[in-house]
Parts: C-alpha cells; structure tokens; sequence
DNA sequence: AGCACGCCGACT
DNA sequence: GTCGGCGTGCTC
C-alpha cells in the first residue's frame, strides 16, 4: 500500500503530494484526510494523506511513513474539496488552505501540540473498613459512585493519596471540554412581527438558495435566524451562523445560549487554541447543531448543513487579508450548494456588490423595512466648521446639551471616535519633522496611559520626544483619539465614563466586562472606536454621538464612501432600542457628502443609487471586477522596477482585456520594514485575465526577494 | 521552508 | 591554499 501526502511546507514549488509507502503494521489505520509523520529529504515533516493507491509501480524509490497521527478523520471529504476550490479561487497554496481551515490543534505542524484536557476522578477498588477522614472520603465516594480527585483532596489529600497507595480507590481520568459552560436554555416566546413571519416564510430549506435579508438595524434579523435555525434542528440539520470578529460579543453569545443551550459551538479568536480545539471536537462528536462563529467557522466539519447564515454580510471581516486572501461567502456560497441549503446574507447595509445581485436576482431579496418599535433615531448632522468657528474643537454645543439632558434623565450615550491613542501626531513646528514608526514609516500615536509613542500597524513602542532630533525645537502634538476625547468629556460631564477600544479590551474577559458593566447602569457613557458600532444591544442608550463623522472618506480606497454609510448607520442602530425615542448627532466637516446626509435619513436605496454612479463612472465593482498583485520586499528599488517589467508584460497580454494601473506605492508604503507596490487591474471576465495573472504568481513563487500576491476584491 | 552543493572573493 | 559568502536546486 502507498499513500500520496500533502505535507507541511507552504511553499509553491512543494504544493504538490509526495508518494510514501505504507509499512504493514500502520496499514489499518490509514484513511483519507488524517495526518501522518513522513521523512522529507533529512526531516521529519506532517502532512495530510490525500490518497491511498494499491499495487502502483513507482520508478523512484518509495520512503516509509513514519507514524499515523490520527485515528478519525481531520479533514472530511467535503472540507477536502473545498481546500481545493479555495486553492484555485484564491491561487494559494493547497497546504496553505487546509491548514487556515484547520484549529492549531489539527493543523499539520510539528512542534504544535495541543492535547486533551482530563479531569480525575475517584472510584471504589475494594471494600476494606477504613477509620475518620478515609472513611468519609470512601462514603462519599459509594454515595455519588465517583467524586473529582478535587473533592476528595479538599477533605483529607493525605488521606486520599493513603487510599489510593493501597488501592482501596481508583484513580480514573476522563476527557472533559475545556468550553464546558451552563445550560442556561429558557423557553422564549417571542411574538414575531408580520415582516418577520413574511421573511421566515419565504426562505425555502431543504433547497440551495442564496438569499441576501436586507434589514434596518433594530428590524429583529437576529429573530428571524433563530426561527430559521430551529426549523433546522427539527429536521436534524446543523446551521452556522457568522459573524463579524467585532460583534461577536457576549450579548450575542447569550442570546444563542439562552435560546438553543448546550447544542451551540462558539468559535472567535479570543479562545486558547485549547478550547478552540474542544470546540471543533464538540462538532465532530456531533455533540452541538449549531457553531456561531467568526469568519473561520464557516469551515465547521458538520455533514449535513440544513443553513449558513452570514450577518452583517458587507463586513470586511470576511476577507481574509493574508494568504489564502479568501472571501468567505464565496466559501459558504460553495458549502451551501454541496449541502444543499439555504445561505442567508443579512445586513441593514448590504455590500454594493451584494446589493447588486440581488437585484440582478443572484440572490434572493428579502427586506425587513421597520424596526420592531417602529421607532427610527431622530438623526441630525452638525456641521464642525460651524462649531470650530464658534470654540469647539471636541464637543459640539448641541452635543453637549444632548449628553446633559440624558444625564439627568438617567439615561446612557454612546460616543464614537474611530481614532485610538491620545494625540495623533507628533512633529516639530519648526522644521515639520514627524515622529515616525521606523518600520512602517507612518506617524506614531502618543498613549497617555502607558506615556508612550505606539505604531499602530506594528506595535512598535518607544519614549515620547520632547525635542526635535532635528533642530532642537519643541514637538507639538496634533489630533486627537479616543483617551483624550475621555479626559475632555469628563472635564465637560463629570459623568461615568468607560471607554472601548483595543487597548481597553485586549485583557482576556475585559471587553464583555466594559459591556455588562453598562449594561448594568455603572456607566453613563460608552465612548469607544467602531467596536461600539456593531451588534450592541443597550435599551437605556437614547444618544449616540458621532464625534469625527468622515473620518472613513478619507481614506484611499474605493469604498471609503460605503464604509462611511456603513459606519453611521450601524453606530446610529444603537441609538433608541426599546420603548425610548433615540437621537443621533453626527459632527462632521462634509455636511454635504451623500454618505453622510444618506445615512442621516437612514436611507440605503438613495445611498445606492448615488454610489453606484460613480461606481460606473470610475469603472469599479459592481461594473469592473478589480484586483490588485502587491509587489513586496526589502529593496525598494527592486520591487519598482520588478512592478514595472510586471506591467510592462501585462499590457502586451492583456490591454484589450483589462485596465492596467501602477505601480504605485500602497497607502502604507512600508509595513514592517517591507515596502509595498501595487498594481491594479480592472476587468469585465475572470477567465480573460487568470491565466496571464497565476503566469506572473507563478513566476515569483520562488524569488526569494520579490513577493507577488494576489488579491481579489 | 530548509539544507546541501557549488562557485568566486579575502584571509590565518 | 581554505573559509565562507549566498545563488540554485531538490525533497516521494
């Protein structure tokens, strides 16, 4: 017998399988997608089995394998075929591909051991008459039949280790779910709205069918996946259901729990690489129905998916934005079909594209157009030109009287700042030197808190200047974030005041702590980064203020104008949940600008129609399909001129076919002491252009200092 | 990815 | 003469 494996190494030129001969003694246990231990020229390496042949010759001589890892399948038939689609579809690697499907525990890598946890337990072995602190442990014990080897040692630990020394009781170790949480299941009735009961009824199980749920925020979505979802469990199917990383928070988790109990899987990348492990484990045993999840959970091994749900589909979160760049609904559309089964795309700000399917009837279009209150937030846009003729830098006097009125009512504001860190920039006002990331070269971000200058793409950290390097002069700071927005709006409020952001909630249990401490009503005032824009879910939150409203048109991107819409409505979502009528105030220097005064009159189909006009005229998606080769490395001067030979090829392949900009610098020229090029092409057809372009992915896959990658949009 | 092989420059 | 720089090619 001999088997073809995929093995360990990630790189284009070993993506391939390697033949190995299967010594007798290990022929039983080898199967289809488990990991084995194989010699790889002097190395030992892991790798998956992908094949297992009979009776070939080979013309080369075969090694042995040198161990199985596995007894049950890590990769089922289906997740096999899927890596290979993703592989094709994003031109990575196929190894690269099982391996980001995989939890750390299962990926084929040496050195990464993750094993199962165990808890003890003590058992009766023979009955011999025992006295005082023996004999109570040895009651307890034919009371319950086992007790934890805690319990006993809480009592007496001499007395149990005697017990056990003369083997009066057993130690015995059994695996146990490092995730093992309550049941916390409560029958719910909730009464659906009839745009609810509508939805429910339209979306067709037992059928592939993409669907894309457009609804207001506050419109109950997440209701109508619950409904869905248990019709599902009726028929013994299994759902998944994802989220973006940033509302996969603990009021979302709660609600699946309540609801559902112990049959759900929560997978998000706050979890130790242990619990993810007992997680996935959980699913193969087949022990929960449903994983609510990131982007990665689209890859749970269940076999009979009854409905993906994908929420707040237009999310960014679910590309990928290394190797394999994949897009998860492209992975969910592809699991949908192969199951069988509904997909749902939900979104109260569908993606341009999705939007566009739907029209184009690709996916089917559901809507949800009121809230379930019925009870839109009064938005109004301030002008910050305005303001900051009249003083204000921060805080608008609108603003200002808002979050007082709502103080005295005893009712909560959320306040958002899309920008972290104290001041923004450092520089001398002198010569116009800026303190700068030596790696990435873009300005360093001054934390009060930890009283230091941090890289925002890197982590760098080092001391604050007080004088320029340069000429001696004073280094003033400029901009500001979310820690100085804190200290000016106390000094304005004197209220309670927690702020979210990724330095507030990188401590394990810190975000759900800042959100069940609002909650509670310990706080008066949310103030945060887009974290607080997303999935939260405040009853007393009547007020969300928006501090720097166009801070996202600015950036260099086509679709910084739908990130802005997206932004603001999402964040005015939040704003009047319950019976109270909710305000919204968005300060902003573009008063004018259609994402904004769009998302004033939460008006998504005006917004659309606006964006897809300039979507044509610039030839971007939905119109072109666009994506973009990066050109990396350490030499600056050799990515250029590689970009432009690049170029220069691509335009005697491919003028007719496609629009050829670049090489240009990307927005963050440098990352990380990598300078970055890029090259981006428009196109009508996949199919004119895909070949020409793997040539050129192809050609670099072993160019040790120029790295293409390609990424799809 | 690693690691051996191999071909040129500067040193005890 | 040799030590060691890293370009190239191979891994069942």
């Amino acid at each position: 017998m001999t088997v073809d494996v995929l093995v360990e190494i990630k790189a284009k030129n070993i993506d391939k399988t390697f033949t190995y001969h299967v010594p007798k003694q290990l022929e039983t246990k080898i199967k289809i997608g488990i990991r084995v231990l194989v010699p790889f020229s002097n190395r030992k390496l892991e790798g998956f089995i992908m094949k297992i042949n009979n009776n070939q010759k080979y013309d080369y001589e075969l090694k042995d394998i040198i161990d199985v890892i596995d007894d049950k399948q890590v990769l089922n038939d289906e997740l096999l075929q899927l890596g290979k689609y993703m592989s094709k579809k994003t031109l990575s690697t196929l190894i690269s591909c099982y391996q980001t499907m995989l939890p750390t525990a299962l990926k084929a890598k040496q050195g990464k051991k993750i094993n199962k946890k165990y808890v003890s337990y003590l058992i009766l072995n023979n009955d011999t008459i025992v006295k005082g602190k023996q004999l109570e442990i040895v009651n307890l014990i034919k009371n319950k039949g086992k007790i934890l080897k805690k319990e006993a040692n809480l009592i007496s630990s001499s007395s149990t280790k005697t017990l056990l020394d003369k083997q009066i009781i057993k130690e015995i170790k059994e695996e146990v779910y490092r995730t093992d949480y309550e049941d916390i299941k409560k029958e719910t009735n909730v009464v659906l709205t009839s745009d609810q009961k509508k939805v429910i009824s339209q979306i067709k199980l037992d059928k592939y069918e993409p669907y894309l749920l457009h609804g207001v925020t506050g419109s109950g979505k997440t209701e109508v996946y619950i409904n869905i979802i248990k019709k599902v469990l009726e028929q013994k199917k299994e759902a998944i259901v994802l989220v973006p990383e940033i509302s996969l928070t603990p009021q979302l988790i709660e609600i699946f729990k309540k609801r559902f109990g112990k049959i759900v899987a929560i997978l998000h990348s706050a979890l130790s690489d242990g619990e993810k492990y007992d997680e996935w484990r959980k699913i193969v045993n087949k022990e929960v129905a449903i994983v609510i999840g990131a982007r990665s959970a689209i890859f749970a091994p269940f076999e009979n998916l009854g409905v993906i749900i994908i929420d707040e589909e237009h999310s960014d979160n679910y590309k990928q934005d290394n190797n394999p760049r994949y897009n998860t609904i492209d992975m969910a559309l592809y699991r949908a079909k192969k199951n069988n089964c509904p997909l749902i795309l939900g979104s109260a700000t569908p993606s341009i594209v999705s939007y566009t399917r739907a029209k184009n009837n690709i996916y089917k279009l559901l809507e949800l157009k009121k809230r379930i209150n019925n009870n839109p937030p009064l938005i109004t846009i301030v002008d910050m030109q305005k303001s900051m003729k009249e003083g204000s830098r921060y805080f608008s006097q609108i603003l200002i009287d808002k979050i007082k009125d709502r103080l005295l009512k005893h009712e909560q504001v959320i306040i958002l700042l899309n920008r972290r860190g104290y001041t923004t920039i450092s520089s001398c006002s002198n010569c116009g030197y800026t303190d700068k990331c030596p790696n990435c070269d873009i300005p360093l971000v001054y934390h009060k808190d930890t009283n230091k200058m941090r890289c925002h793409y890197c982590g760098y950290t080092k001391n604050k200047l007080t004088n320029c390097p340069k000429c001696r002069e004073k280094i003033n700071d400029f901009g500001y974030g979310t820690q100085r927005l804190e200290e000016e709006l106390y000094n304005i409020t004197k209220a309670r005041i927690v702020r979210m952001d990724v330095d507030s909630t990188s401590k394990k249990g810190a975000h759900a702590k800042i959100i069940k401490d609002f909650e509670n009503g310990n706080y008066d005032i949310l103030l945060g980064t887009q974290i607080v824009s997303k999935g939260l879910d405040f009853p007393k939150v009547t007020l969300v203020g928006v501090i720097n409203g166009d801070a996202s048109l600015n950036s260099p991107d086509y679709r910084s104008a739908e990130h802005t819409f997206e932004l603001l409505n999402q964040v005015s979502g939040r704003s009047g949940r319950s019976n109270l009528l909710g305000e919204v105030i968005i300060q902003t220097f573009n008063p004018n600008h259609y994402s904004i005064v769009c998302a004033s009159n939460n008006d998504y189909e005006s917004f659309y129609k606006e964006e897809l006009k300039i979507r044509k005229l610039l030839k971007y998606p939905p119109y072109y399909n666009l994506l973009t080769l990066r050109i990396s490395g350490k030499d600056s001067d050799l990515i250029d001129k590689e970009g432009k030979k690049i170029v220069s090829y691509l335009n005697t392949k491919l003028k007719s076919k496609a629009i050829i900009l670049g090489p240009s610098m990307e927005s963050l020229p440098k990352l990380n002491n990598v300078y970055r090029m890029q090259i981006i092409l428009k196109y009508k057809k996949t199919n004119d252009i895909i070949e020409d372009v793997s040539f050129i992915v192809y050609k670099y896959r072993s160019n040790r200092n120029v790295n293409v990658e390609i990424c799809f949009h």
